[in-house]
DNA sequence: CCGAACTACTAGAGCGCTCTAGTCCTGCCA
DNA sequence: TGGCAGGACTAGAGCGCTCTAGTAGTTCGG
């Protein structure tokens, strides 16, 4: 900067100026100092810009490297911050890389609010952390002081698969359920409440699943052995809902003539058209949009009372789904 | 700082010395010190820590938050800059921000060297990079000055490939490609080597294709229908493969029985259990530790004459892969 | 009993920027 | 012509650390 300074004949703190597009620096001098800049190539410092200032305009986001729904959920995080005016800092969770250790280095660049993709995390540190600044969790239902919660509408989302179901004349619907997973007691409620609803309380059935391709091939193989008359499944996701097509068909059970299969997520693999899943779809720009905004509004100081926003997600009807063979 | 020093009853300087572990404090005052900051919860700041010193131990890696291969390798990356003393700053490339963004985000940082995974950016602009400071592309064979570059031997994974398929009896082997995509031409070379060495050469049949499932299907489809004697395929990559696997064995096309798949890169796709498939393996693991190596390295003033590191890939035999029918 | 060597600690400059409080013009109105 | 508003620019402190140079105090060999 003393060098651009020098090289331009004028102070730094001219140069700070022009580059802050602050008023104060003529148009001409302006010119100078940017063409100074451009040969020395010189760029400020952003973080000793920041060390001056009390804010760092800095947003830091945990998530999954390997989970495909965080990454779309990061891109959209990095427009709505754009738009905000706000960094992201990212900061993944990885095998040796745990949850707090991946916080940590979050604040130790001193970002001012936190965005966390489905956090293991406990309700109290959860709190521990907003108490010291903005934390919004997104993707997950938890109730802690002063967290901010975005996530889907678990429930209703499970309600729509099922109803598409119903609607189709399916009675013998099951759910592959996630587990301890973020959402998955949310869905399992969903479920039963909507089986509830269209009278077909005796049918409720929660198989035990999980997130991935594998648990998907297992339950499906309990259901061919235990319940071989079901003619619908909700899956936990799309990837469970991939490993039962899978091992459905290889079963040789026509998808959807015999069974439908209904996702969640809708994630790139649900619109491959080998795939073609009906699923349940997310919003992740919607979902970003909010996180970042109620970070934002929190970080100007706004107070609110309700910690939690729920999205609504959608049908999304494609080719696993049909009227049972003999309805 | 100052609150914990006179809470302490030291010097700012004497914090300083407690928080980096530095010699020149008692047992006892750094006790009182850490109390003293535990109770104000006091953490230092990272980046004005960085500020003053020269070295700011940070490596940037930019990256694509869709590519799984790239969040293996990103989870590999943080345990080998760790183990070297180095942290990673993570920028995405993502649609609304595009690589020299994501690039310049990190140069702001004052990152001390940059990792690239499969980078877009044409030579020129990465040996200015690289004429900044070191600067390492991984996954994507690239030759500009002043550049690392580490990658696997894809010529040799496909050479891999090959030679398993032609064990097992197959002959009429096509490879369907990547297109443009890093690594791609490599492996059309380690094909058509391959095919020759065999003494093949009049099999050799490259079929465009890409890097999704759904470039698979279409691959799949214009082999079943321009060539449906083939016996034996090796895709670009393992997403390519499974959308071959899936449109094959949905056109009735026994899989490993009629027709055998070969994937590449050993993606958590392929060890699926209802996936199964044969693959050639990167090992992101060791790609991580020579990237960083070398940019480390690079950082402590080593020169090197070589500026590509190749890792071996190497097969995996699962279950897509089988003698041909009528071997 | 002096000074060298070491330990425990402190003062203060410096990192690259921002920001406040000026200074010095120029132009314009009364 | 004096006064003053406002534009263009600068000096210097300050952000939260690290680091160099230096000051006490203690130990110890000769």
């Amino acid at each position: 900067m003393e060098d651009v300074a020098a090289k331009a004949g004028v102070s730094r703190a001219l140069v700070s100026i022009v580059y802050r597009d602050a008023p104060g620096a003529s148009d001409t001098t302006r010119a100078r100092v940017l063409e100074a800049a451009a040969e020395l190539d010189y760029r400020p410092d952003h973080r000793a810009r920041l060390l001056g200032r009390q804010r760092t305009k800095l947003l830091g986001v945990v998530y999954g490297v390997r989970h495909a729904f965080h990454g779309d959920l990061v891109e959209a995080l990095y427009a709505a911050a754009d738009l905000a005016g706000y960094d992201v800092a990212l900061s993944a969770v990885a095998p040796t890389r745990d949850e707090p250790r991946a916080i940590q280095a979050l604040l130790d660049y001193r970002c001012e609010g936190l965005i966390l993709l489905g956090p293991d995390q406990r309700a109290k540190a959860l709190a521990e952390l907003a108490a010291a600044m903005p934390t919004v969790v997104v993707a997950r239902k938890v109730t802690a002081d002063g967290v901010d919660v975005v996530r889907s509408d678990d429930s209703d989302g499970l309600r729509q698969a099922v109803e598409h179901l119903v609607s189709l004349g399916h009675r013998r619907i099951v759910h592959v359920d996630g587990g301890r997973a973020p959402g998955a007691a949310e869905r399992r409620v969903g479920y039963k409440t909507a089986m509830r609803r269209a009278g077909m309380s005796e049918h409720i059935w929660v198989v035990g699943g999980g997130l991935t391709e594998d648990d998907g091939v297992a339950a499906a193989k309990r259901i061919l052995r235990e319940a071989p008359r079901t003619t619908a499944v909700a899956a936990f996701n799309d990837k469970c809902a991939i490993g039962m097509l899978d091992t459905l068909r290889k079963a040789g059970r026509d998808v959807p003539g015999e069974m439908s299969v209904v996702g969640y997520d809708d994630s790139n693999l649900a619109g491959l058209s080998h795939v073609d899943l009906t699923t349940i779809g997310q919003d992740p720009k919607r979902l970003a949009e909010l996180a970042v905004g109620r970070a934002v509004a929190r970080l100007d100081g706004d107070v609110f009372a309700d910690d939690e926003l729920v999205v609504p997600p959608s049908l999304v009807v494609r080719g696993t789904t049909a009227a049972p063979k003999e309805a």
